[in-house]
DNA sequence: TCCTAAATAT
DNA sequence: GATATTTAGG
């Protein structure tokens, strides 16, 4: 669940308050997040309504959720389930590592019967290069840290090209249905693209063994959507995608991660879980962002 | 505007 | 070298 790096700050400074707290308070999973959308995105998306309404309360939402988070790094007696305390290199630029706080998970049985979590990217932005108070303009973009297209966040963007239709199944469409928060339409595309090249080259060794080359393509079940799934001159009707009803956004706060040591997931785990969802699994968070280096471009 | 391919960066 | 980001052309 939500990671949050910045309690390193207050690192083990109130954990008895905490445990008090706790008690009466439900848990992350049970909290509605304040950016709960009205209208579901698939309809939005069909009606061409924005599904974000790009609220100004971003800033009430990152600070329930890294109280949250203080709590959530600070409990865990009762659990099996060992939260650690991390703490991160900061100093190195090329290191990073993984957090993955494990969260029980226990209605995923019926995979999307019932309550999706929520999912959201947490970016985390290290060094602020802040405005020198120059035009004026709110312009100042952050630099996103690295995504990382876990097999989560992987699955819902094959559920969504899937269902659009390889046709219609452009970054801004994809990225509006998945509705991940944080997730911009760059990082879409960028998949997107690496996605159709590896669909390019199933397609040619359809006779292929084993040795598919992207650990997490393979995982995933490419749907036999080379078709068009909308009428043309129709209305985008939403199909009836497997994700359930309020797929609000995807919960999802993990930093860093070594570089170059993605591949290292645990195969025979992806054969096993390739369709049912990964929340529960040992995946506990979906996606990922790693370390960016304060280096400017 | 935005999609896609290519270049670049990590 | 693989992945993700950024740039450039349409």
């Amino acid at each position: 669940m939500g990671e949050e790096v910045n309690m390193s700050e207050y690192g083990g400074v109130d954990d008895d308050r905490v445990s008090d707290w706790e008690l009466g308070l439900p848990s992350a999973d049970d909290l509605t997040p304040l950016s709960h959308p009205l209208i579901s995105p698939e309809l939005a998306s069909a009606f061409s309504i924005s599904p974000e309404p790009r609220r100004s309360m971003t800033d009430v939402n990152r600070a329930s959720r890294n109280t949250l988070s203080s709590i959530r790094g600070e409990l865990s007696p009762s659990d099996g389930v060992a939260f650690k305390s991390f703490d991160e290199e900061r100093g190195k630029d090329k290191d990073g590592m993984v957090v993955e706080g494990e969260e029980s998970d226990p209605d995923v049985a019926g995979d999307g019967s019932g309550s999706r979590k929520v999912r959201r990217i947490d970016e985390n932005c290290d060094e602020e290069m802040e405005n020198g108070n120059d035009g004026g303009s709110a312009r100042t973009q952050v630099k996103r840290a690295r995504l990382v297209w876990t097999p989560q966040l992987h699955k819902r963007f094959v559920d969504v090209v899937a269902h659009l239709g390889i046709k219609s199944a452009v970054p801004k469409t994809i990225m509006q249905l998945m509705n991940v928060e944080g997730l911009t339409r760059e990082n879409v595309a960028s998949h997107l693209q690496k996605y159709r090249l590896y669909l390019k080259r199933m397609q040619g060794l359809s006779n292929e063994g084993p040795s598919s080359s992207d650990p997490l393509f393979s995982s995933t079940p490419v749907p036999q959507s080379l078709n068009e799934a909308r009428g043309s001159g129709h209305m985008p009707m939403p199909m009836p995608i497997q994700m359930t009803h309020p797929p609000q956004m995807m919960h999802m706060a993990v930093m860093g991660m070594a570089r170059g040591s993605y591949q290292g997931y645990d195969s025979s785990s992806y054969n096993m879980l390739q369709q049912r969802d990964w929340s529960g699994s040992k995946f506990g968070s979906v996606a990922s962002y790693q370390h960016v280096t304060p280096n400017d471009k």
